[in-house]
DNA sequence: ACAATAATTTAGACTTATCTAAAAAATATT
DNA sequence: AATATTTTTTAGATAAGTCTAAATTATTGT
């Protein structure tokens, strides 16, 4: 078994890797992690002792499989208490974050297969991103057009093709975000313009132009 | 904020005070705890630094007010996430005890009360102990045997006297359980007998036998 | 009451994760 | 290429929680 602390680094290290790519430096993990890079050297000498990571003095962090193996089953743990908190809780999505960074190190397998079943095997946390499933596989879902999708589908807005401020405006103006759920209630022939619920609360309509520059991927 | 192990020092402490009385010994501590006497020797100058509990070399130990709270808060923790994990996630009342060992210790106010609303504020958990109040204060019915209770009464099982596999076998076939609410119809006089109602549905008999291996609180 | 036994505490050591300050290696600058 | 700067590592210290072994205090038996 691994302490909580491994975890984390492990975790922060698989993070720093999705959005910087290759290898993470010590200084990055130090940041990430809100402590110091001694620290962090400490901490890296130990995880390759384990074989969870690839380690050379100066040379950088990888992840071996082992070690992001642990850090997908954290992140899929993390993501479902989130949508647990969400969906069964009555939490808000900008208030789960803390709880659930402790809930992820509950060492249960059977309770976490649970509570995947409990929520119906969502695909995506209240932020959109993807729930790595039992055995560590990341369902890359590509997005799409939100002008692509049909009547009744849900779907969790994840990007914007326009990135004008105009746009971006506008978007606020409808209630509209990153992370929101989108429910299609309907579609009309005559403009294409969607009728769609926010987050299971206001519904509004949309222009078809509208939609064709939001990114969504199906929930 | 106290860590994980000051935590379950004070809880341990408050089941020995709960069921030996009084004071509680550094050896039965440590016992508890499956650790070492000068471990527990440690701990005690530490809680006792911090007011939680009240300790005098060689003289044993009880809670301050303040320490039986943080007690109570805990069991309070572990007994909803139990029945959570019974009447939600499909859990036997045997395996729940490891994984509401680590989920006692989440830390989360609004976390833990909408987990006591979601199960529409239980009384007691699926071992039929009585889960403390947000405010620590517990509602000390304390248990009966069944074949005290009188015509009419309507109460909860639970417990059991005897925890023998044949006696457990046959509440099963009876569909009896704790947290059932028994009412009781009537009393045969000729051999005491019992004739229930369980769950406001099936009516059965039991003898008197067993009603005297039955716990149960009055509702 | 006093020796024997049991319970408890102290002393000193170990582990994990952290830190600061200083040294070493890598990178950037001129 | 030589120096300056940044990054990373090492060395040594600290705090929490644990341990063993030895010392101290309390309790028991005769």
């Amino acid at each position: 078994m691994n302490s909580f602390t491994e975890e984390n680094y492990l975790k922060a290290i698989y993070k720093l890797i999705e959005q910087e790519g290759e290898t993470v430096t010590t200084n990055a993990i130090a940041e990430k992690m809100s402590t110091k890079p001694a620290s962090v050297t400490d901490m890296l000498k130990k995880l390759a002792d384990k074989k969870l990571i690839n380690y050379q003095k100066y040379q950088g962090v990888t992840l071996t499989s082992k070690g992001e193996k642990i850090a997908l089953t954290i992140i899929r743990k993390h993501r479902l208490w989130e949508m647990f908190l969400v969906e069964k809780l009555d939490f808000k999505w900008d208030e789960v974050h803390d709880v659930a960074e402790q809930l992820e190190h509950i060492n249960s397998d059977k309770l976490i297969e649970q509570i995947d079943k409990f929520l119906c095997y969502p695909k995506v946390d209240p932020h959109g991103d993807p729930i790595p499933d039992a055995k560590g596989k990341v369902n890359i879902q590509k997005s799409h057009l939100l002008s692509k999708f049909n009547k009744n589908d849900v779907c969790i807005m994840t990007g914007v093709v326009d990135h004008s401020t105009a746009f971006l405006q506008y978007l606020d103006k409808c209630g509209l975000a990153l992370g929101n759920e989108i429910k299609i209630k309907d579609i009309v022939e005559f403009d294409h313009s969607l009728q769609i619920t926010i987050n299971k609360g206001s519904t509004t309509f949309i222009s078809n132009d509208v939609a064709k520059n939001i990114l969504a991927i199906i929930k």
